[in-house]
DNA sequence: AATGGTAGTACCATAATCGTACTATCTCCA
DNA sequence: TGGAGATAGTACGATTATGGTACTACCATT
């Protein structure tokens, strides 16, 4: 009679393993110098630039931690911030050249993930897991099925 | 023609789900200076004891991460130290009884947590869920299903 | 007994986290 | 129309987490 591990804990090895893959493919291409924090962030931006706040909720960190993440990438010339013309207050953080560099490296990986792992399920139930995850994932963040959530949202380093 | 969310992004979202909510029972438990890092490693004690390499390796940390953790553990009183008669370097890290006080809260957060995403799956497909998650971890670490995988192992924050 | 490997630890530099708090801007209603 | 209250970004600062290098004590195997 052993206790099973959670649901939740096996989720994280599963992610775990994925954002390590990518951020070592990341490294391989050269870019040794992304952190998993950025990366995670990083992921958020949307073609069109996206701003902190939203940064921050979706990689589920406060806005000063984001903020400090933005700084890294913008000094290491991985992303730029322009004004947002809909709103005085806020600006955009969007990819540079540069950054977008990231992009092919990161997708890359994550769909030989995705193909890994529906090697190992088969299409059939990898297609039911995605479904299960992503209606957890709605039920645990209802706000997650915003508008945007369908349109441009390209992740970056192959999340999000 | 919209970019899907990656399955390991959609994994992390349920983590830190699930995570949340245990940190959240454990401090309105009283315990509100265990931290997110801490909870991942009590969540690796087994009910026996376990060496720092193994909890470090468990919660994919590098052992002087989880050196520092178990030490702030120690500190608050969470864990002892005991030595491993098995083996003279090794010592087994333990919850002390004030330690052993959050396993109720945070099994009892986690079994909740269980309980929810099978009442948003149904049965049928929650079990097929955790069958998918088990195979695509074992995978990534083949050297997840040790004997005592199925063993002793309780997790402490819920987690494993 | 020698050799190579492992567990724990120390030291240290950097990165990440997050609280409090302030400014500029927006929104909406009285 | 004029605030009042909310929101975006930022600053400052304290604490925690991360992870490199390296050392000691102990184990295992020849």
């Amino acid at each position: 009679m052993e206790r099973e591990i959670s649901s939740g804990w096996l989720m994280f090895i599963g992610f775990r393993a994925a954002e390590d893959r990518i951020v070592a493919a990341l490294a391989e291409a050269g870019y040794a110098d992304i952190t998993r924090a950025q990366a995670r962030l990083l992921a958020g931006i949307d073609v069109d630039g996206t701003r902190l706040v939203v940064l921050a909720d979706r990689a589920r960190i406060p806005k000063q931690t984001a903020l400090a993440l933005v700084n890294g990438l913008e000094a290491a010339g991985f992303v730029e911030r322009v004004p947002d013309a809909s709103d005085g207050r806020a600006r955009l953080v969007r990819l540079t050249a540069h950054g977008r560099g990231v992009l092919p490296v990161a997708i890359a990986e994550e769909t030989r993930i995705e193909a890994d792992w529906q090697g190992v399920l088969g299409v059939r139930r990898m297609r039911a897991l995605r479904k299960a995850l992503w209606e957890l994932a709605l039920s645990a963040d209802p706000h997650l099925h915003s508008p945007d959530a369908a349109q441009g949202a390209n992740a970056v380093p192959g999340e999000r």
